[in-house]
DNA sequence: TTAGATGCAAAGTGTTTGCAGCCTG
DNA sequence: CAGGCTGCAAACACTTTGCATCTAA
């Protein structure tokens, strides 16, 4: 995400998307609590303080804001989708034991090549798994 | 997988696992037809043959031989899981235009090493996204 | 013989969609 | 004021589960 909730703000705007109540909250919120979160996990923290969130909302302005390059989505698990605020280049170690989501910044060195055996790589997905430092 | 079905029944044989009319016909159809497979696209491709096979049992089945190591289980998109009968080290290409999934056969520097920033390293699980070959 | 496997259908789960009504610009 | 956005609930798609029945060893 951009440094500043302003400049993310300006993002979406300049996109001609409209500033509502509710993309200013998601906005906000993930801009206080940068890491790795689910739609789930958002709707859950935000619907206490702005009644009268949906789902559906939260799924569409994460889209959205991966769309804009805001967020970074992350498929770490089968079952949910994640969503991260650090939009740098890096990967993820994903501890098998406490389930943390663990940032690895580093640049796949294929991707920065941009080619394999005659393929044109765009992007590189990849995370690590095992057990964090903590656990062991 | 093993280089032969006997030798993958053997596995399953030697796992205590039953050898069903059902696995048997999954195992021989994947030896025969070996690349990445969706659970559907088994089921849809035997399903004729061997009139009573049931979703369920394929996706058992399919699972089983994930534990059994007789295949190797792809998350390339976010809504189907692949199944790879390749089960030696390698990564893949996943073309954006074509949807061909190509095998990478190449071992991650990091997993081989074990260890990254403190973590210990079990797996590493990476794709590459981008335009095949042939596409461009 | 009997533990384990199958088939069916129903349930589960994260996510998406359709649409009437609301709100931002 | 007008198009875009929201909320709700229902729909979706893949996968898992419960259970009565069947079968491999």
């Amino acid at each position: 995400m951009k440094s500043t909730l302003e400049e993310s703000l300006e993002i979406l705007s300049g996109l001609g998307l409209v500033l509502t109540l509710q993309r200013r909250a998601i906005l906000k919120f993930l801009h206080e609590q940068q890491g790795h979160w689910t739609a789930e996990a958002i709707y859950g923290e935000l619907r206490p303080r702005y009644g009268s969130l949906s789902r559906a909302t939260v799924y569409k302005t994460l889209e959205l804001l991966c769309e804009a390059g805001e967020l970074q989505c992350l498929r770490l698990r089968k079952d949910v989708m994640h969503y991260d605020t650090f939009t740098g280049p890096h990967h993820h170690f994903l501890c098998e034991q406490c389930g943390a989501i663990i940032d690895i910044p580093m640049e796949c060195p294929i991707k920065a090549s941009g080619r394999i055996e005659g393929h044109r790589v765009d992007r590189c997905i990849a995370y690590f798994a095992g057990v964090c430092e903590a656990c062991l």
